[in-house]
DNA sequence: AAATCGGGGCA
DNA sequence: TGCCCAGATTT
């Protein structure tokens, strides 16, 4: 069985032992008939749009939060020119809780380039999958699989998890070249011509579920596991090692400086952030590239006393360590502070903060203020 | 606090 | 074509 690759290209001869590239597929779908996830509720269709919209939710999200969003969804939503013909207002409330909202928006304007330019009908190829919003080549493979029995590969980091440490891949797999050599690999181990579309289905889902339930980053539960005999991370005792972690990277450090003004010792200003980019359509405090920049804001503002340092803090992201430079003006009476200034802002009052979505440090910031105030 | 993640966007 | 990002959760 399945010892035909789906694949042109394989990995160099010798780089893993011919039995086990060969036996992985059929040992992977004997094990997930056996004891993967058969219930769930995008399983056991091949409807496209139901394998499509569980694939986007799953992109980002557990199974057990996808699950009654994926109920709501689709009875909102029962095909995809529901969806493409819905108000995009519609589409984001229900999925309001989700988070990843730019993700939302790509499924929407999916929905619309399906119905619309392919006549409500998925593409059926990985290459046609990927081409449409928010689907890359791994969620492209993904439905090509359960939906069409293609013969491709997903590769996302479960996979990643599970081929790095079953074959003693060795590298971090965000590198390319690891990255490529991953892919290689996972294609060379798609089940043959040979296979059935059951087949294809259950090896794609026993991808899944070998990373999601047994080969786990903390700590796999490798006892059960159909390949602990082969696996190189069990058998010399890496799997902590494998695979490699992301290389430390020092992260550069920015500085912003920050404008409180304070409305006789009680409201703050918070201006709402453009759309995109950090912190995008959160509130937050005035903020300029530099001291003399902040002077020139807060003039705007009609505040015209001399700005008093309060205590900087820094803030930790993925990509950098952001510096935060307070600056603070007290001020006395309403009124004149907002006349000339377009941008959008607010008052409010230091207890009611929590009302409003301000970022974490800037919340910190206000709490620390309100503490010292009283 | 640190690590993680698939796709989009830009150099 | 490849690198880095935003935004959110998990460990």
């Amino acid at each position: 069985m399945y010892l035909s690759s789906a694949s042109t290209e394989k990995p160099a001869p010798g780089t893993y032992p011919d039995d086990l590239l060969a036996s992985f597929a059929p040992r992977l779908i004997a094990w997930q008939r056996e004891h993967g996830r058969h219930d769930l509720p995008w399983q056991n269709t091949r409807d496209p749009y139901r394998i499509w919209l569980s694939e986007i939710m799953l992109q980002q999200t557990q199974v057990s939060t996808v699950i009654p969003y994926y109920a709501r969804f689709l009875e909102r939503f029962p095909t995809v020119e529901a969806l493409a013909a819905a108000p995009i207002d519609d589409v984001m409330a229900l999925w309001a809780g989700l988070g990843y909202y730019s993700r939302a928006r790509n499924l929407y304007r999916c929905a619309q380039v399906v119905a619309q330019e392919h006549g409500g009908r998925f593409p059926s190829t990985v290459e046609g999958l990927a081409d449409l919003p928010g689907i890359g080549r791994s969620t492209a493979a993904a439905i090509a699989s359960f939906a069409f029995g293609a013969r491709a590969t997903i590769l996302d980091g479960n996979v990643k998890r599970v081929l790095a440490r079953v074959f003693g891949v060795e590298g971090f797999p965000g590198e390319k070249r690891v990255e490529n050599a991953m892919w290689t690999l996972a294609e060379s181990l798609v089940p043959g011509a040979d296979a059935s579309d059951a087949d294809v289905s259950a090896y794609t889902q026993g991808l899944m579920d070998l990373g999601a339930t047994l080969c786990t980053r903390g700590k796999p539960d490798c006892e059960r596991c159909p390949f602990a005999g082969d696996c190189v991370a069990k058998t010399t005792g890496r799997q902590r090692q494998l695979p490699a972690a992301r290389p430390k990277k020092a992260v550069p450090t920015r500085r912003t400086w920050m404008l409180v003004l304070l409305l006789d010792g009680d409201a703050v200003m918070l201006e709402k952030r453009p759309p995109m980019g950090i912190w995008g359509g959160l509130w937050s405090l005035p903020e300029a590239a530099g001291e003399a920049a902040l002077a020139d804001r807060a003039l705007m503002f009609g505040a015209s006393a001399k700005a008093a340092p309060l205590a900087s803090l820094t803030h930790t992201f993925t990509h950098f360590k952001l510096d935060i430079e307070p600056r603070m003006i007290e001020l006395e009476r309403k009124g004149a502070a907002l006349a000339a200034n377009e941008a959008e802002t607010v008052w409010v009052s230091l207890r009611e903060i929590d009302a409003y979505g301000v970022p974490a440090p800037v919340r910190k910031l206000l709490d620390g203020l309100r503490g010292s105030l009283i």
